[in-house]
Formats: C-alpha cells, sequence, structure tokens
DNA sequence: TGGCGCATAGTGGTCCGACCACATCGCGGA
DNA sequence: TCCGCGATGTGGTCGGACCACTATGCGCCA
C-alpha cells in the first residue's frame, strides 16, 4: 500500500532517497525520530538492502540522516549546521577565481552580520568575544590564533541572531580553507594588521555602532580579498 | 603502496569518501576526468565494492562526482553550480523561523548582487532581464511567471559576476521552497505588488543605478520576508 | 570501398546472503 | 539492591552473482 506509483524515474537509490526527503518533508519523520531498520526501509519500499544503504548514505553526509552503529538510523534536527556541513566541501575544493568569489560572498555576509551583531549582542557575549580577541594576541602558534580566530567570527555571527547565516559563514572559514589562503597571507606579515582589524570589528561592537562594525569587518575580509585577487592576477 | 598509512579512522566508506576527495584536492584527478571502475578503486583502496560504492553515491550526491550507466565515473566540472546544487536540500527542509533566516540572506545577497549587475550589466544581459519581465507580464499561469521570475533573478545574478553568488540564490529560490512560500503570498493579491517590484529593478538596472538597485531589490525580497514573518509571528 | 548494424566486452546498477563490530537491554548472581 | 555478562538487534563490511546500459569494433551488405 505504499509503492505502487512506482514512476521507475532513475536509479532505486535516487528514488529512496526522494522517498526519504519527502517523509521529512512531509512530516511524518520529525526531527531526532528513529527510522525503521535498513532491512524493514529496504522492504517498505521494496529494494535490496544494498540500495537502500546507499541511499542512507547519502543523506548521511547531506547532513540529514545520522547513523549509529549498533543503534540505529536517526532524522537529526535538521538545524542549520547539521545541513550546512557540506558548505564546506565547497570551500575545500574550490580554487582560482572561485576562491575570490567565496571570499566576496563572505565579505558581504560578514560584513551585515558583523553589523546586527553590533545592535544585539548580550554582554555575555561581547565577553566571550574579548576572550578570543586576548588569546589570539596572547600566542605566537598560527594553529591556536587560527582556532581563536574562528571562535571569534563565530561569535559574532551567533551574535547576530541568524544561526544560518552563522553556519554558512562557519562552512566559509573552514580550516582547510582558510589554511589553504590565510598561510600565504600572513606569510607576508599581516598579523599586525590583523590585529589592528579585529580591535577595530570589537571597539565598534562594543560601541554598538552598527555602521561601523559594517565597515571594518568589509574591510578585514576586503584585505585579503584584495591580496589573493592580485595573487591570481598576472 | 598506496594505503599502508591506514589511520583506521571513522568506517571503511567514509576513509574512501576522503580519500577521494583528497585525490581531487591535490590535484591528481582533473574536472572532467574519468575515475578507474568501482572494481578498480575498491581494489586499491582496499575495501569491498559495496563500500566504494556508498563512497561513490555520496560524493554524487554533493555533486562532485558523476556516474553514467554503463560509461564509467567522471569527476565534474566543480563549478558552483555543480558543488552547490544540494543547497536546494537546504532550502527544501527548513521550514517555520529558519524559512525567515534563508530570506534574510537572500536579500543580503540578491540585493548586493543585483547593485553589482547595475553597474556591470551588458547590454544583452539587460535584454534578456526584460524579456523576462515581459513574458511574466503576459501571463496569468501561476507556473509560468514563477519560472519567469525565476530566469529573471537569476539572470541578474549572472550578470553581477559572481557565478558562486548566483548559484546560491539559485539553490535559496529552489522551485519547491518558493512554492512553499510564493503561494500563499501571492494568494493575498500580491501580484500587482510584485510587478512594480520588478519594474523598478529594471528600472534601476536599466538606469545603472546601483544604490536604486540595491534598495529596489531589498525591498523586494524584505515585502517576502516581512510577510512570512508576520505568519508565523503570532 | 564505404557505411551500417549487430555481437560483444566492459561499465555502473541491483540484489542476495553471510559475517563482523558495536550498542542496548535484561537476566542472573553476588 | 546493584553489578556484570551474555543474548539480541542494529549498522558496517564483504564477496559474488546477475542485470541494464554503453561503447567499441568487426564483419556484412550496398
Amino acid at each position: 500500500m505504499d509503492d505502487e506509483t512506482a514512476p521507475q524515474k532513475g536509479t532505486v537509490t535516487q528514488r529512496a532517497i526522494e522517498r526519504i526527503k519527502a517523509m521529512i518533508g512531509e512530516g511524518r519523520l520529525e526531527p531526532g525520530q528513529r527510522l525503521p531498520t535498513e532491512r524493514d526501509l529496504a522492504a517498505q519500499l521494496g529494494m535490496s538492502r544494498s540500495s537502500m544503504r546507499e541511499a542512507i548514505r547519502a543523506l548521511t553526509v547531506l547532513g540529514v540522516l545520522e547513523a549509529r552503529h549498533g543503534s540505529g538510523i536517526y532524522v537529526t534536527q535538521l538545524e542549520a549546521g547539521d545541513l550546512l556541513e557540506t558548505f564546506g566541501v565547497v570551500a575545500d575544493l574550490s580554487r582560482g577565481p572561485r576562491l575570490v568569489e567565496l571570499l566576496e560572498i563572505r565579505r558581504i555576509l560578514e560584513s551585515t552580520a558583523t553589523a546586527l551583531a553590533a545592535a544585539r549582542i548580550t554582554a555575555d557575549q561581547l565577553a566571550e568575544v574579548e576572550r578570543h580577541l586576548a588569546a589570539m594576541n596572547a600566542t605566537d602558534d598560527p594553529e591556536e590564533i587560527l582556532a581563536h580566530d574562528l571562535a571569534f567570527h563565530r561569535e559574532i555571527a551567533v551574535a547576530a541572531g541568524n544561526e544560518t547565516m552563522a553556519a554558512i559563514l562557519e562552512g566559509l572559514s573552514s580550516r582547510t580553507f582558510r589554511a589553504r589562503v590565510w598561510r600565504g597571507y600572513q606569510e607576508e606579515g599581516a598579523f599586525a594588521r590583523t590585529r589592528r582589524e579585529h580591535a577595530a570589528i570589537h571597539r565598534a561592537l562594543a560601541a554598538r555602532d552598527p555602521e561601523a562594525a559594517r565597515t571594518a569587518a568589509a574591510a578585514h575580509v576586503g584585505e585579503v580579498e584584495e591580496w589573493l585577487r592580485t595573487q591570481l592576477g598576472p
């Protein structure tokens, strides 16, 4: 009573992916809910366990499902972070001109997010931002700097109140992406400039000045963007 | 001579995914290139064909690989459109407050893209925009209107010169997403307003006025955003 | 001689059955 | 009462078989 309308479109696995996505879209599967076993699911949709496993794997990498060995398959919370994890793949596999495009997008979103954060950030969140700022200036270990740099911007994005935007920015700042771009940038002695820019962003946040925050954030990303552009240009 | 560093981390399939991604990242696999057969790949990485197939399926849905039945497996062109196709999944599975967040992101990106387009659009591209605008106003079929609406904005995004941004906006305007949101919006007699807003956007493009274009686009998306916000609010 | 069509080999797609690794729960003993 | 260990069920892996489709090239026909 469930598969009679077999449209035969595409591969069996592809159909299974669509079916499961549809079940979630229609609300028949709630976030966090456990699915039937692979064997049962395969039987219900009239296909082999192998094909069903491929479908499940596909939805797993998309951040829609989560498979726990020995326990079962569960729908994720379907939050922005879950679904946009794959965004990092784009950043990782991009190069050349597309890296500049990604930085351009980050500049647009980051400047807006920082402006919003200036208007909405709480005292606690601001304290957290300051903590990462201080930690960043207190060490010379590039790895640690990078980690706090990431956390610094993530805290701001969260304070902007748009989790989806924060997740996208997170993807645009994936470790491998930043490592690839930042390495060359920082080697040119840009540490001092980066610290100055971070300080300017923090100042604007503390002053609750959205326009200053927007400008500072745009300049911060724009610096790297311009540097990368010249690297690729001639 | 190729798998001795087996770190045993995670599942076999997961390792295969990382390996293939790494091969592409390191340039050992070029866009458009054909991969070895599933059987060979599995043998090279010392795993079963089943596990390798899951890895390939995963990379296929991510838009990194493309499998052609009877022919072979190929690396995609790795262009923004290929990799960001999965962005539509986010839009499809989101609901409630996250829909507003997505529209907010679209407003930010779309307004910037429209402003850039105003400065860069060519005569041919502008003519194409006008064609879709006219077609949109010449019919009452909601499906056709939606199609030309999509094409209208896509043409503008392309004219902005950032393919990655165009691909993201494409995902944020996926058919099912717009159908879900637009339906209710248009039922409230918003057709006239939408036409007015589209006309304003076109006017700003024709006048090569980036600021007017930014404002018009932001207002256009913002209208829907506000409507959706009130729908969810009380 | 030239082109067409079919046989064939090779590829991804699907299915099956078996076994392994891990998580969970319940029963029995201390 | 509580702890521990084994039974059970789950996802993870494997190997092989067969199907569906493509591409290639050979041989036949015009």
